[in-house]
DNA sequence: TTGTACGCGTTATCAT
DNA sequence: ATGATAACGCGTACAA
């Protein structure tokens, strides 16, 4: 077991005390010229680094947050990741990204001055009983009444109406709709979105013309053939995410049912993969969330945040499975 | 700023020294029953949280390695992420996930044990004067002879003879080939070793069937655009990586050129839109790397390591895209 | 069974 | 210009 080189051991080979090899380091002036400078070579001579835990505990703050996420299947997670990273980084923090089970420890540790979390495992009673003005919290798609945390979410309504606003505009009438997981907060906005436009203007929206899926793709293709047996297709067919409006486009075009031809398809993520299905969809600024939450995270730590949540604002990206 | 609530508190709350509350804690059995229970439920009480920094500038240990990555482009990171994450779960080391300004800070600051190292930013300078038996690195797609660093690298060549040796087989004769940039490992593992299955069964290759690409769909396509233009299709057309097979399906699938009827095409990577367009591809276990790299690390942290790097072997999916 | 004292590597205050 | 010393929060050997 090799010792670390610490400031006592570049002292003591220098000859001096402790306080002036910590001295020089910090760049404080009271100290002589040549005497610093014996001090510096022998740092880089015996590869001196200062511990991050000995100066934190000292200084009692760390400059680093944490941001905790666990559902590896999202390639869009590395687009939130940057975006917090790259305010992190004009702002001088530090970011680790952790999986729930390190990141408690990161959060109860004192070892970081906040967190971002995303992750549904960690629970609203852990992120109640966490935060506190000293360690404030930003959710990210969920909301959360405290104090000390703050919440980041997706607007989904407002573009879901317009979504289904400039659908009716454009002419359709006959209205079928793949919803997600009932308990998803996303699937219940968007879906209450769909109902509300319809009924604003006045065009009925049967139940029968409304299919359960699970936001997977193989859902979306499944109830997508059981739709296409009932042989009363719809105009078009609004989806609760990509994936499922994928599925059902691969199950149209195995029945020759041509896309927007025979039937318009509209999508909700603009996922990597819609691009290659021309698939009408809505695009979430997944970076721009990142970079938002960040800064909301920062100020909150600097004691300057606002009381109020803060919502996204997604984009509809007109592609060609719509008429 | 209020305090955080310390050992101190909590001996002072239940009238006791911070050692008793300490021995508590670490489920020492020289504490009173009742001792014991009245310092637990002030713990609770209080909210005390043990200080992370405190526990490990003690211990001289940490458990907690880093993982350096910076291109936020690529998926398939996040299957790197989650393999290393896995084995150490499993292992009881916390992980941090970093970008290279943060990372360094991290890996000089004894704060961690190791590190994972993606990002080619991190210069092999730098590693090798980070690197010591107090703090093994791995490197992930990159070789540095060094003592204390270990390489965990994929394997090519090997693959991609199995893959034109495969299609030689199949009757093969006629090869188109798409190579991305001319400077990177990659492409120049996978060129030669296609090129050397040819020779190897004196099949020749006429250097006006070989396109410069750049790794992107776009090259892809334009090239692909121009291969049609020679009127002379060959019956195979191999690319560098899957991006650009997709780019070439597409410009096939514009001028009428079915696939795999017409020619057969493949590619490399099995990015997420592979399976979309059916294309027969060579899987990366990603996954598997990140496991592998996080268990080699941890091997070298525990003193246990073998010298050698470790070669990740690919397998080949074959999927529609050939005849 | 409980408390005292020291050290981990730093920074900061106050003497010298 | 330089050094001694006291924290920061914790663990632990040893004394009481």
């Amino acid at each position: 077991m090799i010792k670390l080189v610490g400031l006592k051991d570049i002292a003591q080979a220098a000859g001096v005390s402790i306080s002036t090899v910590s001295n020089v380091l910090n760049g404080r002036k009271n100290v002589g010229k040549e005497t610093r400078d014996r001090i510096l070579q022998l740092c880089e001579e015996m590869g001196y680094q200062p511990n991050i835990m000995g100066k934190s505990l000292k200084k009692g703050q760390t400059n680093t947050i944490v941001f905790n996420f666990s559902d590896f299947e999202r390639s869009f997670y590395l687009k939130i990741i940057k975006g917090i990273h790259d305010y992190l980084t004009e702002n001088h923090f530090d970011l680790i990204v952790c999986t729930t089970n390190s990141s408690e420890n990161f959060m109860r540790g004192h070892f970081t001055q906040g967190a971002i979390v995303l992750d549904r495992k960690m629970t609203d009673a852990f992120l109640v009983s966490t935060a506190s003005s000293q360690f404030p919290i930003v959710v990210m798609d969920r909301i959360i009444e405290n104090e000390n945390i703050k919440s980041v979410i997706t607007e989904n309504y407002s573009v879901m109406c317009e979504l289904t606003q400039t659908l009716i505009d454009k002419g359709f009438r006959k209205f079928g709709y793949i919803g997600g997981y009932e308990s998803s907060l996303d699937h219940q906005e968007r879906y209450q979105a769909f109902i509300d436009t319809l009924t604003m203007n006045h065009i009925p929206f049967p139940r029968t013309k409304y299919y359960h899926g699970d936001f997977s793709e193989k859902s979306g293709y499944r109830v997508t053939n059981i739709l296409i047996l009932s042989n009363d297709l719809p105009e078009i067919l609004v989806c609760a995410n990509d994936n499922m409006a994928i599925g059902a486009i691969k199950a149209l075009r195995e029945n020759k049912i041509e896309v927007p031809k025979d039937i318009s398809v509209t999508g909700f993520d603009d996922s990597s993969n819609a691009e290659n299905f021309g698939l009408t969809t809505v695009t979430i600024p997944r970076y721009e969330s990142g970079y938002i939450a960040a800064k909301e995270l920062v100020e909150m730590i600097r004691g300057a945040g606002n009381q109020e949540d803060f919502k996204i604002t997604a984009k509809i990206n007109w592609r060609e499975t719509v008429r």
